[in-house]
DNA sequence: GATACTATTGACAAAAATAAAATAATTATC
DNA sequence: GATAATTATTTTATTTTTGTCAATAGTATC
């Protein structure tokens, strides 16, 4: 196998016409050179230089081998010193996983802030629900929102957590009746969120006592704004976050369940495949992502 | 400086998603895998690839570097490929030198030939008089027509002799005695070749008895064909090779001058650069064209 | 013909790559 | 939940490659 070094040599030998010359500019001696020429044109069962102690010059095999090496090195040496220059944290390439839901809820405006501040920073985005392994999914940083990081083999960084709701359609109510404890749930109008086929437990609490609630699996959805959508249909109720639920509770579209009892947040987190050390595009992203959302306390989306 | 070897390596853990198989893939030790890729990343200051145990992916900017090296690795192995299939006798690329007047006179037939017979080897042709360093020139082979070689660092083969005759026009002798003897020629009439810028000396021998005679200076040239184009016109006489005067001979368009006395004849010569060995094509040039002079042994043009 | 310059060669030293074994970390299996 | 198996990594010693110094040989200039 032909490696660079040779071709460079060549290259400053042809250049230069002598051997010496190249040997100086390339920080060699002398006798460097003539062995790596020598090896070389052995490798490549070629003469390519004809010399004397005086002259030197490419035969024709010389000048056709290196006129088509020397834009493949220049190439080579042109990207080496672009990645070299390019690993900055103000332009690169950043490739991001997020739910779908908080995805497009939040980045739209996440990103328009972005760009507008690091315009060189390309993103690509991957809607996912289901991601579970941030290596095999091949992106650089995972904004997740789950119960709590299990994955061992990667780095997480929590930036705030994200209140639940058990909500319902006022409709809903006109035909179950309005129950004060989990316990009188309508088992079967419970529509789950499932992210790995798992349908959810939902654990209520209510000043010091607890009850797990497993949710009915008559309807579930990897989907949060399908189960919101259904609910507000009057379908059933849903356990849902608060980016989800809080315009419709606003709104009165939906109300809330079980008033008075809590279920545990979720957390908002940021997932890093195992890096030696952060890179700085990465680093980037994430430091702007966690002061938008300490600016935007409840995650509240624009729209 | 960044070498091919590490980044085939990146290629085959990206491919792989495996340094393991990478290393079975490359025929190394998997810690040299390990060790080559933590240089690789060192050298470049930028994390390539995130790996468990388990799992191995390339970072953003692993993927942007290695999508930039990969079509450069590539082409430096069709290069490496092309250049080790290419040293055939029958293929390739040919820089000739021939002086003017033997080149422009004898190389068209001699090439319609030979590209007829080795249709896939490209030829340049280089017509020079006053070549006489065949490094300095870039080329692979030279044609000359000289008097001995003096090149110390030059492989010459002598392909025949070329006789020269000293000629003048008819009407030449309307204005000049007719000589008889070397010593009676008229010597400011005398037009000499100049290789060098040296006017020539003639040495004319006539049954064992010797007479130099050191060609007029009044006009010299290094172009036979001008000088032959004098002496048709009367201008003067002049000393050239068989294959210029010898169509003027037959045609009486000039006439030999001291009949029965001769001159030293050229040599018709290849002069090689220093070759360790004869490149392929080379050598089929130079046995195609040896063929040909000894198939027209006066050298005969064909104009 | 003597001198200066340059490519080459041989012997040696330095550096690098490599392999084998051990370690650490993670996943799969029982 | 504990154990086994797989895989990347680290360590150490060994081998190979590579580079350098000094000496040699060839070329050109004066």
């Amino acid at each position: 196998m032909i490696e660079l070094k040779p071709i460079r040599v060549l290259r400053a030998v042809s250049d230069l016409r002598s051997f010496s010359l190249a040997a100086r500019e390339l920080g060699l001696a002398p006798a460097s050179v003539t062995r790596i020429i020598a090896q070389l044109e052995a490798d490549l069962g070629v003469q390519l230089l004809v010399r004397t102690t005086r002259q030197v010059a490419l035969t024709s095999a010389g000048a056709s081998v290196l006129s088509r090496y020397r834009p493949l090195l220049e190439g080579f040496d042109q990207v080496t010193r672009d990645v070299q220059r390019v690993n900055r944290p103000d332009s690169g390439h950043l490739r991001l996983t997020a739910p779908v839901s908080l995805g497009v809820a939040l980045l739209p405006d996440v990103l328009s802030g972005f760009r507008l501040a690091y315009p060189n920073i390309t993103v690509a985005i991957n809607f996912s629900d289901t991601l579970f392994d941030v290596i095999e999914e091949n992106c650089d940083l995972a904004i997740r929102v789950s119960s709590a990081p299990r994955d061992k083999s990667t780095i997480w960084r929590k930036l705030c957590e994200v209140p639940r709701h058990a909500i319902a359609a006022p409709a809903f109510f006109d035909r179950f009746p309005r129950p004060d404890h989990p316990d009188k749930l309508p088992m079967d109008q419970l529509m789950s969120y499932h992210a790995q086929g798992e349908a959810e437990i939902w654990e209520f609490s209510k000043d010091g006592s607890h009850r797990n609630i497993r949710a009915g699996k008559r309807i579930t959805s990897n989907n949060g704004d399908f189960l919101y959508a259904l609910a507000v249909a009057g379908e059933g109720i849903c356990v849902l976050p608060d980016f989800i639920t809080r315009p419709g509770l606003a709104a009165k579209t939906v109300e809330e369940v079980l008033p008075g009892w809590s279920l545990p947040s979720l957390w908002l987190t940021l997932f890093y495949p195992p890096y030696e050390q952060l890179p700085p595009v990465v680093a980037t992203f994430a430091e702007f992502f966690e002061a938008y959302i300490a600016a935007h306390p409840n995650v509240r989306p624009s729209f």
